[in-house]
DNA sequence: TCGACGTTTCGACAACTATCGAATTGATTG
DNA sequence: CAATCAATTCGATAGTTGTCGAAACGTCGA
């Protein structure tokens, strides 16, 4: 188990390997990239239950793939009362998506953009 | 093993969910992923044993992680003669990257900066 | 304080995977 | 043909990981 990252820029620009291969790994796993998708569409942070309905997935196993994609630094976690309520960290996907991009023969240089801010 | 990818027009809008976890696992290890950069980044299509330089792996494990690559669909290899020229199938990462980049809170009018949830 | 509830941790297990050496296939060449 | 070379396949093994049940932790309300 790799260490959590942590950083206090929100991540956007660029990534190590080790952190890149983190993302990759966390975002390899079907069920963990369905619990994100529902975190990224939520219209407010979920809890974890939340999150977890209609996985056929036990708590246990819920709290271990929420782990991952934390460690990973994918999802943020704001923990209030007995309920932890996550939601995405900007700039991450889109840091990685980048750095795919990157790998395609007509890569322009330059960044993409999420939102063009129009 | 999942079974090979094959599909007639180059890939380049939508993923299926089982796709697209075949690539993100195909992308996952990082042996994989240095492979796939070497490929991306050379003028020409590399030979496997080209791809593999450098790279402190047997032969049998660098024939592994081409043949995973290609049965992902993020690689297509020619076979001429006793050599395998590899090369990037254009679209596939940038279609990955589009669906990461879809999870993205794009309606962000006014970005509050994250602060460092503590 | 007690119990209910959301979440995590622990211990275990099955499935998967990265890795290797050895053997094999297929193509080229002496 | 025999040797050589690129690449793959096979069998085995060690390490990783997804999963669960049970137990523990922390919070809240009665």
């Amino acid at each position: 188990m790799t260490a959590k990252v942590v950083e206090k820029p929100q991540a956007a620009v660029k990534l190590t390997r080790a952190r890149r291969t983190a993302i990759l790994k966390a975002l390899a796993d079907p069920r963990r990239f369905e619990l994100l998708v529902r975190i990224a569409s939520a219209p407010s942070p979920l809890s974890c239950a939340e999150a977890g309905t209609a996985l056929p997935i036990c708590a246990a196993t819920l709290s271990h793939h929420i782990k991952e994609l934390e460690t990973a630094g994918v999802i943020s976690i704001r923990r209030v009362g007995k309920f932890h309520y996550m939601s995405l960290r900007p700039g991450v996907l889109e840091a990685l998506a980048s750095s795919l991009i990157a790998l395609e023969p007509n890569a322009r240089p330059g960044k993409l953009s999420t939102s063009p801010q129009s």
